[in-house]
DNA sequence: ACTATTTCGTCATGGCCGTTTACAAATTAG
DNA sequence: CTAATTTGTAAACGGCCATGACGAAATAGT
């Protein structure tokens, strides 16, 4: 079932479009705009047979969008039918800039990507963050910030906004940490400590990595669900190209799905939570290892040197996420899984035993788990994609800047 | 995240608007339809400033709409504020009908619902369908479906779409019933066995009954999970107002998620699914009894008395359900939970083990489990509420037939 | 009782926007 | 070199909502 046609549509910042003839003029410089980026180089007439309009009514909406900055004209296309060749329209590499930024737990990064996805400008800062006050560790990624901003600016490009990953929970309002455990930051308002006059938002990494995964994927669906391990185990639900939240914006707390029901307590009041069964501290416990920084790092080099006792930790994680999983799956009848984030760096030893609890436990075609191509860098990525398109879903918000 | 502006909007059928002038009309009269029907009788200048639009384009969307015969003039308001009172209208009781039916695994029903939501005729036949061939069913139900139209006739009713609820998978083609275990039907097309002319829909009756939950529920949010038990244990995902269907449409198989992943083989191939446990064989076999037509009766009859067997198989059921909604409402923060179908009746006996698990193995502010209002009648609303969802969500389809 | 005020529904006007139609430009096919 | 085809633009057209004005119908105040 699709979306009733009465609603408001609604853009990428959730404020509702009237729906009168500038909302449908908006919708269309939007329509305009997605179907240049997608094909990364088309003629009016191309774009007007693919979003049904006329060519009349796209050479205005065309014009419109070369004024603002946001598509330029490449010149004639090397004609291949018959008939006069178009004209080149191509997204244009001067306009405006997603600004992404990263928290984590020992590392800083921003980066800068232009309207084409291309990464324009980049700067990080190594050192761990864990337990440090929030206010300096800001003001260091500001730093970074107008860093990349000064770099992009040199390239033409300008700001359009500013879109901050973190590990942990954020508040509706999507400007406050509520609760980052690895970072011990709690009701953190970051609006207050970043430069203003940058349109903010901040969100937790995986769902930044599940939005990467669907936008930048090689072949990602519409609906799939997509499992990181940074903090705990979480997954990011995509349904219809669009997250899933829930009602709290707690969605996706794969980690304390029940696996064995009787196991043992869980942090979260429960038993048997697929985080101690496959959570970082349960893993190096089983596998007899100390807790330390790169875990993870830690844990791929030990399995490649065929160390038993990682091996076999790795292969009891793997089993209890497919049983995870195959409640997800039964429930969602997802298009694929997608391991992000931490876990594609382990999915080698993880997935044997994960594949094969998912296949035997549903039946049919088994539901495909690939492994993020993006990996670590898929937060950073996600967050200032999401700026661009927001740019992208709305072109008309950036008039006034012109 | 709301939908991206850039996607072409759709009607309740599935058919993409062009985002011109036309599809603006069409979705203001959608707009002007939802908000008679909401508040049930209202002046066009309360429509206008409700929807946003002015008094005078109302006017001229209203006249269209009573020239179609979905709105019908009142006549004047009784005055309460200053000021010349408006001329109430309402949605037309005399308009297009929603005819919803329902084959279930031992009777037949059939109703008409008019635009205001009301049941306007209703027929049913008792009787088992269990093992029958689908060709004489759908014969005695197609009889039905013609005495219901020609009384809803009677009344001033024209029928709009026949939609008919399941006990069991139906294709994406919304015709074919793919598998219906209860029944014995294998990819039979229903489409070709009931009345031509009628625009038809087949689904799942779990599915019908979780909409009629979200379409008539007494104060149900847009955000719920809706469990029942026709066939197996269901749970339908609704997912700001819209059903989550999956892939291949098989979302919401509560019924196969692992409860104890080293428990009984289940004829999925899995071990310890949830209707090992909660299914309705499982709990009539731990309780002690005959497998039988009406055991959902027969087990709130016997736990009603007091009987300690039956007592003791519904609580074991309702913690593991209680395991099981854990993990999805984990997975996707609901806002509610509700229990309908079959489990409406077994509800009280079901309820305490389940919140308990609930409550001891989440954080925060328990997810609140709710019973259906609906029960039993879930599934045939549902149906024939889906035709008349889909006039309202697009009211210029009527235009034709009038 | 009478007037001022408020609100409702409608009409005429105007502006915005995509469509239709026509045409010049640019290229291939023959 | 001509006919056919396709592109991009311009002008006229038609649909749709906004604006502003007006009569109608009620209340509030004197």
């Amino acid at each position: 079932m699709t979306a009733p046609l009465h609603e408001a549509r609604s853009t990428a910042t959730g404020r509702a479009l009237p729906d009168t003839q500038q909302g449908m003029r908006r919708r269309n410089l939007a329509r305009v705009m997605h179907a240049v980026s997608a094909e990364g180089s088309l003629s009016r007439a191309a774009v007007a047979s693919r979003i049904g309009l006329t060519r009349a009514a796209v050479s205005t909406l065309v014009d419109e969008l070369i004024r603002w900055g946001l598509l330029e004209e490449l010149g004639p296309e090397r004609p291949s039918r018959v008939g006069r060749p178009g004209s080149a329209l191509a997204v244009s590499g001067r306009g405006p800039a997603g600004i992404g930024a990263e928290v984590g737990v020992d590392h800083l990064a921003v980066c800068a990507v232009d309207l084409r996805g291309e990464v324009r400008a980049r700067a990080e800062r190594h050192g761990t963050n864990r337990g440090r006050d929030p206010r300096p560790v800001v003001g260091e990624l500001t730093t970074l910030v107008r860093q990349v901003v000064t770099e992009a600016e040199l390239e033409g490009l300008w700001p359009a906004g500013l879109a901050v990953a973190v590990p942990g929970l954020v508040a509706r309002d999507g400007r406050t940490v509520a609760h980052a455990p690895n970072l011990d930051w709690h009701d953190t308002d970051l609006g207050v400590l970043l430069p203003a006059g940058l349109p903010l938002t901040v969100d937790n990494e995986a769902n930044f990595g599940a939005l990467a995964e669907l936008w930048l994927g090689d072949a990602t669906p519409r609906d799939f669900l997509h499992v990181s391990a940074e903090i705990g185990i979480g997954a990011a639900v995509v349904v219809d190209g669009q997250l899933l939240r829930g009602k709290r914006g707690f969605a996706g707390e794969l980690g304390h799905v029940p696996v064995r029901p009787d196991g043992p307590r869980c942090a979260c009041g429960g038993r048997g939570c697929l985080e101690q069964y496959a959570g970082e501290e349960a893993v190096l416990r089983a596998a007899g290892l100390e807790s330390r920084e790169d875990a993870v790092g830690l844990l791929a080099r030990r399995a490649g040197e065929d160390h038993a006792g990682v091996r076999r930790a790795l292969y009891d994680a793997g089993t209890a996420l497919g049983i995870a999983l195959t409640g997800a799956v039964n429930l969602l009848d997802p298009e694929s899984v997608v391991l992000g984030g931490a876990l594609s760096g382990l999915a080698p030893w993880l997935l044997p035993a994960l594949e094969a609890e998912l296949s035997d436990r549903t039946t049919g075609p088994v539901c495909p788990v690939s492994v993020s191509r993006l990996g670590p860098e898929g937060p950073l990525l996600g967050a200032a994609h999401s700026v661009v398109r927001a740019v992208l879903d709305d072109p008309a918000t950036v008039a006034e800047r012109v």
